[in-house]
RNA sequence: CGGGGCGUAGCUCAGCUUGGCUAGAGCGUUGCGUUCGGGACGCAAAGGCCGGAGGUUCGAAUCCUCUCGCCCCGACCA
């Protein structure tokens, strides 16, 4: 590895970003390929987990798994208005197909009669096939969802948060009312809600966006938000009731019990990779990644320390027997046995990439047959040293399970009393400018007279916006009140904070 | 697309203002030796079309023109 150090989060929270990604190893700019990125082993290894788990959660909630084309008819965008009108600007479109040589150089060959676009998202092509399968109300409700990847020309790019192409799911699917698809939309919310909360130790806020952050072509679009170490928010996950609006555009239509024809009710609903670069900046610190057990790629390594070869020999044979036994309590464990890297630069690199939990191993510990682990995020002693905890090698499977239990709990509780700690109630402009100026950011729950004007003034003064509308039980009590900017009555208080 | 900055060793950069010997440093890499319970040290070695093209000059990493690429700030955004 090279010689660099993470930067400090206090220091340049983007610095720090960067730093933690490209030292774990998750992923690297492409460099060649505009805005794109490349996931590396460790990286890719982290989405495997996470599409596993949602996969699971997919299926029990009743949705099968299909695959669309990458390429879609530009036609087909401009058949919902205010779908084109969201996607016009960053979408990749194919026009040719071929190349010729002229004058020594290869340039495109045959002009397409009509282009493609690269699918940003695919609710029109789903939405032409949803045409094809759908006659009777028996064949409602229809519920799939699709892993691909996606592509969308943006000006700026950042690791996982933000890149020109990027893995995702998108959920489709249909309803004969709106009382169904809509109970759709919130089901899949709480899929992601209990994803993030279970498996990333991450809390998140469940709520409605504004009509300016709505999905192009949605009725409502609800999401969840999750608070970042520097005080911003990141949207996490989107679940869109899409009305009748694309099954107006493409003809989706089916005969009711009743006889009548009519439009289906439909949703989508997605999370990206950029989940990864959420759990990043969740969870890590000045030391690098930090990683829940449940997606950690490698929940233990050991390293055994030795002088002597005969030592190296002894503790060695041990590690590899101690790994075997957690492998059986179903951990994933590497053994860091190489004999040309000290023991404290081991220690270093294996807490740069993540992992919850390292077992020392060396002659001390076999003679007293015991062995020492340290947690990725371990209380310090006086002398400002992590604290390192002693266990019997008996029944040392069933303790790390516990420990790594302990952890993933221990992981969400830390990300919930930064929340907490880092969300408040404001009632001035004074009070609220004060928690937005310079590159400040908190969560902050406020009254707005509820017009885009006014959103759009808040942001320009503060670079805030309104990140959502917090459900029932997530936020303060929903009470009248005065619009922090404008005086204006408002109905109820919303969540403000700056973005990702 | 506007405003700013940068392209020199695998990585991070110095050198350029004021042109001049064989283009440098740290880290990493390779080899040998000593080390090994929190980022070791010594010695040796490899590694460069100074982003590309053209120009000025006895002489260009350095000055001029063009060009390509990247980064940052804005507009746009899962």
């Amino acid at each position: 590895m090279a010689e660099t150090r993470i930067t400090p989060r206090s220091k340049d929270h983007a610095q720090w970003y960067q730093d933690v990604v490209r030292e774990a190893g998750l992923a690297e700019p492409a460099e060649v390929v505009r805005g794109c990125m490349v996931i590396k082993p460790h990286g890719y290894a982290i989405w495997e987990k996470m599409q596993a788990d949602l996969d699971r959660r997919f299926k029990e909630t009743g949705h099968q798994n299909a695959y669309f084309p990458l390429l879609i008819p530009l036609s087909f965008l401009a058949k919902e208005a205010q779908h084109v009108e969201g996607f016009a600007m960053e979408v990749a479109v194919v026009t040719h197909t071929g190349l010729k040589a002229v004058d020594g150089k290869l340039t495109v060959k045959n002009e397409l009669e009509e282009p493609y676009v690269i699918r940003p998202t695919s609710e029109t092509i789903i939405g032409h096939f949803f045409a094809k399968w759908i006659d009777s109300y028996r064949d409602l409700p229809l519920l799939i969802n699709q892993w691909a990847n996606v592509m969308r020309w943006e000006l700026r790019t950042r690791l996982f948060l933000r890149t020109g192409e990027f893995l995702w799911q998108e959920g489709h699917t249909a309803h004969a009312n709106h009382a169904e698809a809509s109970e759709e939309v919130g089901r899949m919310l709480d899929v992601y809600r209990d994803f993030a909360h279970e498996l990333m130790a991450m809390p998140v806020i469940q709520g409605v966006k504004t009509d300016s952050e709505r999905f192009a072509g949605a009725i409502e679009t609800r999401c969840i938000e999750a608070l970042m170490q520097d005080g911003k928010s990141l949207q996490a996950g989107t679940s869109h009731d899409l009305g009748q609006n694309f099954g107006r555009a493409f003809n989706v239509t089916f005969q009711s019990e009743s006889g009548a024809r009519e439009h289906v009710w439909q949703t989508s609903w997605g999370v990206s990779t950029r989940l990864v670069g959420a759990l990043v900046m969740a969870h890590s610190d000045d030391d690098g990644l930090v990683l829940p057990p449940k997606l950690a790629p490698i929940h233990v390594v050991v390293v055994p320390i030795w002088k002597s070869d005969e030592e190296k020999a002894q503790t060695s044979e041990a590690a590899h027997r101690i790994a075997r036994e957690l492998r059986e309590d179903g951990l994933t464990v590497k053994v860091d046995d190489r004999d040309n890297v000290r023991p404290g630069e081991k220690y270093y690199e294996w807490e740069r990439k993540g992992v919850p939990v390292r077992i020392e191993l060396g002659p001390r510990d076999l003679q007293s047959n015991s062995v020492m682990i340290k947690r990725r995020i371990a209380p310090v002693d006086a002398n400002g040293k992590a604290v390192k905890e002693k266990l019997a090698m008996q029944d040392l499977g069933p303790q790390i399970g516990r420990v790594l239990d302990e952890f993933q709990k221990d992981l969400f509780a830390r990300a919930l009393a930064f929340r907490e700690a880092n969300t408040v109630s404001v009632d001035t402009w004074d009070d609220f400018a004060a928690v937005f100026a310079g590159d400040g950011s908190k969560l902050v729950h406020a009254h707005w007279d509820g017009t885009p004007e006014t959103e759009k003034a808040i942001k320009d003064a503060t670079k805030a916006t309104i990140r959502c509308l917090p459900l029932a039980g997530q936020g303060p009590a929903i009470e009248p009140g005065r619009c922090i900017k404008t005086g204006r009555p408002s109905a109820r208080r919303v969540l403000f904070s700056k973005s990702y």
